[in-house]
DNA sequence: AGAGGTCATGATGACCGAC
DNA sequence: GTCGGTCATCATGACCTCT
């Protein structure tokens, strides 16, 4: 992979001189012998289980014990060379010097807005658990003091049955009692029969073992929380903090949304202390409760899932991040912004295309139907880099197109970009507010390419896999392993109707710079330009260019 | 609800010729006294479960029974008395006759394609259930066919354990055998932990006991179903068409799609009539065992989930169709199949508008963001509605812009619409592909406008509930309700960008109409297309840039 | 061969005595 | 007051009997 970047970066030129399909030709040449790409589409081949199990980081391999330890089937189907885990070290070393600086630079700051976005999940959908009498007297009971007894009126954090005593650490009921010890005393195996995101409450408390442990130990529940500090005021303050907790998830909205129970409920959880002994501040690890504890130690099942293989592996084929060369220290003109802007389409456009064929399943696709995706994503493609670049920053002026092509509101306006810009920064601040982080936008650019037509002349089988196991990468690593809700898994795909927009605005630009201001085009930037048949509709074409059918 | 469709029905003319905002204002108003809207609101409410309940339909009131039933706590948990059991028996054989019938119809020929559209859901990531040592030799067994014994290597059909024999119909092991039986005797009162949507193998088989027996019943699983027709031929049939299920679904892809359990096969579903009546076969009633029975039978948990009180909302809410008044006995001529298309837009753009304002918590947002959203996603609308309409027809040709509307391709180059035809007919076939149902159609309709806009000016809070509420709704009706998959939750939602493709599409169509031919619009019309800057940018308003061509 | 019954097994949670 | 242990209760499924 690096090789190819590398190839690519010496002689950009040569490339950005083919034809589209010269170029997509030549890759699909490539294909044929390439282990490079065999082990690509192996993450879209559907027997390598045993295969993606061998080559996944070893902190992972533990999510896969209970299941994996089961079906050594055969022994060696790990198409993972040492060639190819070789070439993926250097291409990633030299990859993430360049971006993992960008990365952590903008992962830390949680923009404010951040907790609004995880709302009530999914299954809203059940009346107010009603079911027993005696917990609709609850909050009443709250707000009058009573002095009888503390528990009391309690409810169970766990399953809002009435709580039995303050157990663990936790209010809760005797059930849930009695099921963390057991958990605590022989080694579990839980396992999630669905999501882990069931509800819990009196009645399903009993379907799902392991969520009902992970929320169990999201409430707080832990052996050395229950009666250690018993002297005098930390004692006191334990209980009190989770009094406080409790009071405010009980008597705001009592049940509904409990359904966002695996979470710890949202106010307070960030304070201190919990927030850090108890990772799951909100999407970035909910799940990893003891990732410290990689020995099959009781509780394992908690473990945060691996990372997909195939994100894994788009991470590795993110292209490097582009210079333009742009000359700062010069004062602005239009023609000189537009040259440094179109400068970077080329170069960008060129690493799409390698970025392309190395997505797995791609090269098997027609080539017609590569070209044409290519087509009609590229600049959303763009797009998506600009926005992911630009997430550190929040206002609208600073789009940062390359490190050295900051655009501010002038530079915009100036380049007759003042209208897109203002989408683009809207953009970017959806990107902001989701909290996009480095997986979902890998994801989120691939599912723009995948998506990008509605229909394929030829191997729409092999294109209806890429789409399927790139969705199910997407669900996985958003709702599975970052505990995310679907909520939050649709507002995600929500932007692509906006990344599709902006991309378009983005090609009449270009196609606009170019006829009105007669800017210079490379062969590939212009023929990407023809190829838009709506872009000159009405105009000269109309029929000419018959579209897919 | 009907009234006021009645009533813009009436007066379309005085509607139209009302500038938007002022339209916008008046319904304004209208909202903080109208009772019509305070009931719609409440669904976006968050305390009106209560009210949600009363407002659902009598039939659906059945699926929360389990939860009901319950919080009487009261002595009686055998609230399944005499009466109910008895009820429970004959809906049971009226629900066998109806719906296993419809079961058995479609399991049996898996089709090739119909797999691409429900693959394997969420949870891909285990490895297969090698648990149990044996169950690897399974597959290689039953390509060598094995005279032993028939059930030797065969796999239950529910959980893939080593099966026992062919019981209720289904080859299946000890334990789904017993399980079944169970349910059949004593009243079952399940209820899944997660979204119904649980995998089922040798593991899991024991923690969501709903979708354990909803996959015992859709596997084809019923107490009538077993021993009838032993005598000669028949009986033979029954387990033979089994045995040809079987092999198909465990030689071809063992453990991958045993996922989209919940549905039946889709195709030859759309053909004609049941396009009014039951919208589609495939995808509509998938859960819905026993429609006819509501009142309590055991197995009741398999009752399809009720419709969502907001999609009930919605569908009251979705405009009539309109008709152009276009003459097909004259001959077409370009201006009059412009002029019939823009007078067919001006009546849907009215229809839009009040649409919109029926929609719960719409009203509540600010105008200008009112203003602004209808402006971005008019045009989707209509698309929306004009690919709804052209569901049952296939040919590129035949879209049904009007009941008096049809276009086929020589409609479409007279009218230079040829490109937007091909977008628009692929993305209808995409519709097709997908099976939309008219709930989904008008959550997606829903989800278009309020994903219309990245940011709202102000009530930002009340637009991310509305979005929020519709999400719920949406994953609600496709996974819960109707047991999609999250794969195909997100092949609807990648429509988004194609319907926002085409929209865009539409609306230059129409700028360039107005401003090369001249046609008149009305006002209203003539406001919406002023309002999108990036029609005209580059050309007067903007940066005062050269007009374009 | 398959329906239906039996009962050992394991998870559960109300209860209780030990601190 | 909570903790850990106890055991009646229940779902489960391997095994059995009857048809
Ligand atoms: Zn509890
Ligand atoms: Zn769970
Ligand atoms: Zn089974
Ligand atoms: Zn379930």
């Amino acid at each position: 992979m690096s090789a190819v970047q590398a190839g690519i970066r010496s002689e950009p030129i040569t490339m950005a001189d083919m034809s589209l399909s010269e170029v997509l030709n030549s890759l699909a040449v490539a294909t044929s012998s390439s282990t490079d790409l065999d082990h690509g589409i192996g993450y879209f081949n559907n027997d390598v289980s045993a295969s993606q199990a061998k080559d996944i980081a070893l902190s992972s391999l533990l999510y896969f014990s209970q299941e994996l330890n089961m079906s050594q089937t055969s022994g060696e189907s790990s198409c993972f060379s040492e060639e190819v885990k070789c070439s993926m070290a250097r291409s990633l070393t030299s990859v993430d010097t360049t971006t993992t600086a960008l990365l952590t630079a903008c992962s830390p700051h949680h923009p404010p807005t951040s907790c609004s976005l995880e709302p009530q999940s999914e299954t809203t959908y059940e009346l107010p658990s009603s079911t027993m009498g005696e917990m609709k007297k609850q909050p009443k009971e709250i707000s009058q003091p009573q002095p009888k007894s503390p528990s009391e009126g309690r409810l169970c954090q766990i399953c809002y049955d009435s709580a039995s005593g303050f157990h663990y650490g936790v209010w809760s009921c005797e059930g849930c009692k009695a099921f963390f010890k057991r958990s605590l005393q022989g080694p579990v195996d839980y396992i999630c029969p669905a999501t882990n995101t069931c509800k819990i409450d009196k009645h399903r408390r009993k379907s799902c073992q392991a969520c009902r442990l992970r929320k169990c130990l999201s409430m707080g529940m832990s052996k050395g929380n229950c009666r250690k500090e018993k002297s005098g005021k930390s004692g006191r303050a334990t209980k009190r903090k989770a009094e406080l907790k409790d009071a405010d998830t009980i008597d705001a909205k009592m049940f509904k949304d409990d359904s966002r129970s695996p979470q710890c409920s949202p106010q307070h959880s960030f304070t201190d202390g919990l927030h850090t002994a108890l990772p799951m501040s909100h999407n970035s690890l909910p799940m990893a409760l003891s990732t410290t504890t990689p020995s099959g130690g009781d509780l394992k099942m908690t473990e945060a899932p691996p990372m997909h293989p195939l994100v894994e592996h788009l991470l590795q084929i993110d292209p490097p991040v582009r210079m333009t060369g742009h000359d700062n220290s010069q004062p602005d003109t239009e023609l000189g912004l537009i040259t440094s802007l179109i400068k970077l389409a080329d170069l960008e456009l060129v690493d799409i295309i390698s970025w392309a064929k190395a997505i797995p399943g791609y090269p098997d696709l027609g080539l017609q139907d590569r070209v044409h995706l290519l087509e009609t994503c590229w600049t959303e493609v763009i797009v998506c880099g600009l926005m992911w670049r630009s997430m550190p920053f929040s206002d609208c002026e600073n789009l940062v197109f390359a490190p050295d092509l900051y655009f501010n509101k002038s530079r915009c306006v100036l380049s007759k970009f003042w209208p897109i810009c203002l989408h683009l920064s809207d953009l970017r601040n959806v990107f902001r507010r989701l909290n996009i982080n480095r997986e979902e936008f890998v994801l989120i650019r691939t599912m723009v390419l995948l998506n990008a037509d509605m229909s394929m002349m030829e191997k729409d089988d092999k294109w209806t896999e890429m789409k399927q196991k790139a969705n199910e990468a997407f669900h996985y690593t958003v709702v599975t392993r970052h505990g995310g809700s679907y909520d939050r898994l649709m507002q995600i795909l929500f932007l692509l109707p906006h990344i599709r927009n902006v991309g378009l605005q983005l090609l009449r630009w270009l196609f606009q710079v170019k006829e009105e201001r007669g800017v210079l085009l490379c062969d590939l930037l212009q023929e990407m330009l023809n190829a838009d048949t709506s872009l000159h509709r009405l105009n000269h074409r109309t029929s000419s260019s018959p579209p897919r059918v």
